[in-house]
DNA sequence: ATACATCCTGTAGCGACTACAGGAGCAAGC
DNA sequence: GCTTGCTCCTGTAGTCGCTACAGGATGTAT
C-alpha cells in the first residue's frame, strides 16, 4: 500500500516540509510520483523516515546520519564506524548537558535573589554585576 | 580610555564579527567612532558587551536580552518581568537538559551492543529496528 | 618604503528546518 | 455541474546567532 506524502508524514512523524527537505538533500531516496505528479511513500520508505526521525532524536547530525544510511546500505565491517560516530556524538551530548547544567545552576541561583514586587530587581543587579 | 575593537573584543569575550553585529541588531548601542572612521569603546561599551554574553551563556535569547537591558535603563519595578523571563528561560534550559539525558542514555545502552570488529554491527541493526 | 596588521562595509553561508507565495488537482456536498 | 476546501506541487525566503569572506582603506613597525 502506498500512500500521500500527508498520511507519510503522519505516519513517520516527520513534517511534510522536512520530508521534502529531506529528499532535496538526499537523505530519503526521491519518493515515487503518482501519474498525477504527487509523491507517493510505501511501507519501506516510511521506515526510512521513521529512521532518520529517530537518529535526529538521538542527536545525530543529518551528514552523520547521511554516513549511517549509508554504512547501513554497505553492511560490511562498518561497526569500528558507526561506533566512532556514535561515541563521538555521546561526548557531544554529554558535554551540551554539562553547559546546560552550569547555566541551569546560576540561573536558580540567581533567581532566589529575585524577589518579586520590590522595585529595585536584585536579581537584575547581581546578574549585571562585574 | 577608548579602545579598538580588537581589543574591545579581547577585553569583553565577543568576537569581532559579533560585536559588529550586535550593534548592527541594537543589542549594543552604535560604538562612537575616531576621526578616522573606526568604532571605539570605552569601559561602560566593554561591560555592556561582558553583559550581554554572561546572558548568552545563561541561555537568554538575544531578543530576552534586549528585554533585560532594557528593563535595565528603567529601574522601575522590573523584577516580575525579569524574574518571568528567567524563569522561562530556566525551564527551557531544564526541558534541553531532559532531552539530552534521554539520548544519553539510548546512546549508550546502542553503544554496549556495539562490538566493533564483527562483521555486521549489531549496534546499527538496533537502531535500524522499528 | 614596504610589509603586515587591523579596520571598514556589505553580503553570503552555516544547520536543520519552517513558512510562505502562487498555482494545480482532487473529493465531497449541493 | 459547480463551488468549497483540502491537499499537493515548486521555488524561494526566513529563522537564530553568529561566522566568514571579498574588496578596500587605513594604521603601525621596520
Amino acid at each position: 500500500m502506498t500512500h500521500t506524502i500527508g498520511v507519510a508524514a503522519k505516519l513517520s512523524g516527520v513534517n511534510i516540509e522536512t520530508i521534502r527537505y529531506y529528499e532535496r538533500e538526499g537523505i530519503v531516496p526521491k519518493a515515487e510520483r503518482a501519474s498525477n505528479g504527487r509523491r507517493t511513500y510505501d511501507d519501506e520508505a516510511i521506515s526510512r523516515l521513521r529512521l532518520v526521525k529517530r537518529c535526529r532524536e538521538l542527536g545525530f547530525a543529518i551528514s552523520d546520519i547521511r554516513i549511517l544510511l549509508s554504512l547501513s546500505d554497505q553492511d560490511a565491517g562498518t561497526c569500528d564506524e558507526v561506533r566512532k560516530l556514535s561515541e563521538a556524538n555521546l561526548v557531544s551530548v554529554s558535554s551540551k548537558i554539562d553547559d546546560l547544567n552550569r547555566m541551569k545552576s546560576v540561573l536558580e541561583e540567581l533567581l532566589t535573589s529575585c524577589n518579586s514586587g520590590l522595585t529595585e530587581c536584585p536579581m537584575l543587579k547581581n546578574l549585571f554585576v562585574e
